[in-house]
DNA sequence: CGATTCTTTGAAAACAGTCAATCTGTGTGG
DNA sequence: CCACACAGATTGACTGTTTTCAAAGAATCG
């Protein structure tokens, strides 16, 4: 059905070829162009969404029009707003593609029928939530402790194969500094 | 047995009074004094802590002596390094007593044993874990799209209570910016 | 190819950090 | 009960970093 979901499935968790079917037959399949968003600031999160291709973000928007990024979530990563999902309260971010992507989404219920029905689905989703515990920890002493220059040292180190596919002001929005100074540091970079 | 505790249970979950007495049974008191540990980074977290009374912090110190605070643990709350404790792993954070504390501590075992047992405490933990993701993910924007004068308006809406608790310079290192800086902002409100 | 988006750069201004000295309040031991 | 020590807070002068604004050049999308 989604051949590359399944693909994934299968190497990332136990689930067996039956339930790997059952929960991919639950999926909608939607194409994004570049720009187009899955969800949009005030409206409500229905959706858990699994990016089969392409390159998505999760952002706040002030109201100077300045964008503050939360994570990048490419291919074979989930991407949601969990407070609003959980809660079913409208989103303070947004989520969009970066590039033209292919995502697969599930709507809150029908995923919930499938955690009860697929314990091992349900385990995988708690070993999500668990690492993003962990990185959401170690992101925020980066961003407390380190400098510019060592959080953009640290960001190509974690996500070397996303470098080349974010414009600079994107890795700047999510590194909580100004393009200007991004440009700075790569400068200073080059002449060592 | 720790009757604080206990009316915690009572007021937060839906234990009966036998759940209530078996996971408090478990738990072993430690009085702690001001700047006591109850982590210390290298070492392993091997227990799930509550904070009966008093105020303790978790931070990571860096080489030259700053410390970076992830998060404040007053009565009433609970903490642990979620990754060490999980991974059983070399923690790289501290968590260490802000004044003289109580608290409760349970071993990974004894817990998990609970958690098997008493499903009521199960949707507790996930309670908190889901309470903490969306704490993070606020935070973590707040922190990238803020002032520093705006991030000190939001901690002290958000913990009134702390403030008159903390030494300012605890407050700057939760805010990451210098106690000069906390200063500035703080002087600059006097004066409207 | 044309239009849009992205990146770089410079100058000036705003902001935050360091260092060192001073001041304040708290509390402990003699 | 006092005095001293100590941790915390403030201040000034200075330095360093980051942002803002504007302009121009480069790259990329459709």
């Amino acid at each position: 059905m989604h051949p590359q979901f399944e693909t994934y499935l299968q190497t990332h968790t136990n689930l067996t070829a039956n339930d790997i079917a059952l929960v991919s037959s639950m999926a909608t399949l939607r194409v994004l162009k570049r720009n187009e968003s899955v969800l949009d600031a005030g409206d409500i999160c229905k959706h858990k969404t699994f990016v089969v291709s392409g390159l998505l973000r999760n952002y706040g928007a002030s109201a100077d029009g300045s964008e503050h990024i939360l994570r990048f979530s490419p291919e074979n990563s989930w991407t949601l707003d969990v407070e609003s999902y959980d809660k079913q309260e409208p989103s303070v971010i947004n989520i969009s593609a970066i590039e033209p992507s292919q995502v697969l989404m599930w709507s809150k219920t029908d995923f919930q029928h499938l955690l009860v029905n697929v314990p091992a689905l349900k385990e995988l989703a708690e070993q999500l939530i668990a690492n993003n515990t962990y990185y959401s920890s170690q992101r925020m002493l980066t961003t407390l402790s380190a400098s510019a220059e060592e959080r953009y040292e640290d960001f190509i180190q974690r996500f070397p194969n996303l470098l080349a596919r974010l414009p600079l002001r994107m890795i700047a929005a999510y590194l909580g500094i100004s393009l200007k100074t991004l440009t700075r540091i790569r400068h200073a970079q080059l002449t060592r």
